[in-house]
RNA sequence: GUGGCUGUAGCUCACCAGGUAGAGCACCGGAUUGUGGCUCCGGAGGUAGUGGGUUCGAGACCCAUCAGCCACCCCA
């Protein structure tokens, strides 16, 4: 037992973790790539205001998750809980919303919660936002842009894109009235968290847990009710691009989320293989946060996508990434040793697009081997006495059958050269 | 913030009416003095999460605390 741990609810990535976290971001890299999406950075620390102020003062993120803290000027910081308020300041900030914009972001989030499966502490999200677009066509390319993403991950499968229209805040406003008197005629039937929602967060009784608050609730007003014709239009028009992309979908009329800055559109991708924590990614349109943050009126719609739980779900379905080890270099003593060390260095510059490893701190031939075996690698480069003596080296296939074979120096470059090229063939 | 379960070797776990710890895997070495994967032999590794209590004696019982897991709340 180590005298120190971790801070509760953050957790280490370990190497043997990070080839497949590596895959999933770098998947993500490519998709967003193709899709005209660049990457932008904001700091992991902003001024506590920006996030109560977009999130919601009155969201559990706001009220009981953020990390704040006082920093040595007496100002009040807090770790970002996510990243769209950053990103949209940051857009504001430096002007660059006179166009319209595609970025994406990927990093470390913050909310102090209890920690349970598919939730940490601090956690990672990739979020892509898109500025300058008020139409249905920018919301449908970010679903389609994730679907792509589910794809190439090869968990397409087991993911459900639910899709809600929350309206504009008039609609909410006078949707959460109905909704509330409604409840109010059966307080009896609905649960102590829902009956205290009911004056502080009516919306989020949507989704209770409790099966007398969801039997109570089939009774209940459908915020699809209280559309006005522009957002209906919208819905139907994003419904109509999703149909011509063969992406299907489930309308959830109960789908609302956590944050105020959402209107019209919000989705989730959901699926049923991690337990309590379902939502994998999660998004929506937000046509206010610009203008409130100081911009001039921009629309915009994002999402983010949480990597711990896309990587348990990877994990699920034994979808594994390669690591990629291709020479283990193997010597006799201190004498071949500083000979092979020159050469890997000479190899490692002319195949730069090889992984090369070389045994360290002496031992028999035969710890070498068994490390050359546990590496992974493909091949053993032996530098022997003899070898070394007389110019040569040794290549010994550790994957497959065939003999090892000693090699002069141009055959070496062949040797090498053949591998590198088949090795940049496999990644692809 | 609330609840349930759990904390013994790096990992997965055992033992035991309460009498000061064991296996498998992993690790290191040897059988093979220049060669891995299989097999065999050997070795190292633990103040039993921490603190207190009950007891002649506690890893085992009790309390507290910390941590992990799962669920609620809420969210990615």
């Amino acid at each position: 037992m180590s005298q120190y741990r971790a801070i509760r609810g953050m957790a280490d990535i370990l190497p043997e973790e990070t080839p497949l976290w590596q895959m999933l971001e770098q998947t993500a890299r490519d998709v967003l790539m193709a899709h005209g999406y660049r990457e932008i950075r904001t700091p992991i620390v902003e001024s506590t205001d920006l996030f109560a102020r977009s999130i919601g003062e009155v969201t559990d993120i706001v009220e009981k998750e953020m990390y704040t803290f006082l920093d040595r000027n007496n100002e009040s910081l807090s770790l970002r809980p996510e990243g769209t308020a950053s990103t949209v300041r940051a857009m504001v900030q430096n002007g660059l919303l006179n166009a319209s914009q595609r970025v994406w972001y990927l990093g470390p989030m913050f909310r102090y919660e209890r920690p349970q499966k598919g939730r940490q502490r601090q956690f990672h999200q990739i979020g892509v936002e898109a500025f300058g677009i008020p139409s249905p066509d920018q919301d449908a390319e970010l679903l389609l842009l994730s679907r792509q993403w589910w794809r190439r991950l090869g968990i397409d499968d087991v993911l459900t894109l639910e899709l809600n229209s929350i309206g504009s805040s008039d609609a909410r406003h006078n949707y959460k009235a109905a909704l509330v008197a409604y409840l109010q005629q059966h307080l009896d039937a609905i649960d102590d968290d829902s009956r205290r929602r009911l004056t502080t967060n009516p919306l989020r009784i949507l989704d209770s847990k409790d099966a007398g608050t969801q039997t109570v609730l089939e009774g209940a007003p459908s915020i699809s009710d209280f559309l006005d014709d522009q957002s209906k239009a919208h819905r139907d028009r994003l419904a109509e691009l999703l149909s011509r992309a063969s992406l299907s979908f489930v309308w959830n009329d109960r789908l609302v989320r956590g944050l105020d800055y959402y209107n019209d559109t919000v989705f989730e991708w959901t699926t049923d293989q991690l337990g309590a924590q379902s939502t994998v990614c999660g998004g929506g349109r937000y046509d206010g946060l610009v203008q409130q943050f100081g911009g001039k009126a921009t629309p915009a719609a994002g999402f983010a996508a949480g990597l711990e739980r896309l990587i348990l779900l990877l994990q699920v379905l034994e979808l594994q990434a390669d690591e990629l080890t291709d020479l283990y270099v193997v010597s006799a003593d201190e004498t071949t040793l500083s000979h092979a060390m020159a050469e890997t260095d000479r190899i490692r510059a002319d195949y730069p697009g090889l992984s090369v490893t070389q045994h360290l701190g002496g031992g028999s031939f035969k710890s070498q081997f068994k490390r050359a075996d546990k590496s992974g690698a493909k091949w053993a480069l032996i530098f022997g006495d003899d070898e070394v003596a007389s110019g040569l080296v040794t290549v010994k296939p550790m994957r497959s059958d065939g003999e090892q074979q000693t090699l002069t120096a141009s055959e070496l470059n062949k040797f090498l050269s053949r591998l590198e090229q088949a090795s940049e063939e496999s990644e692809d």
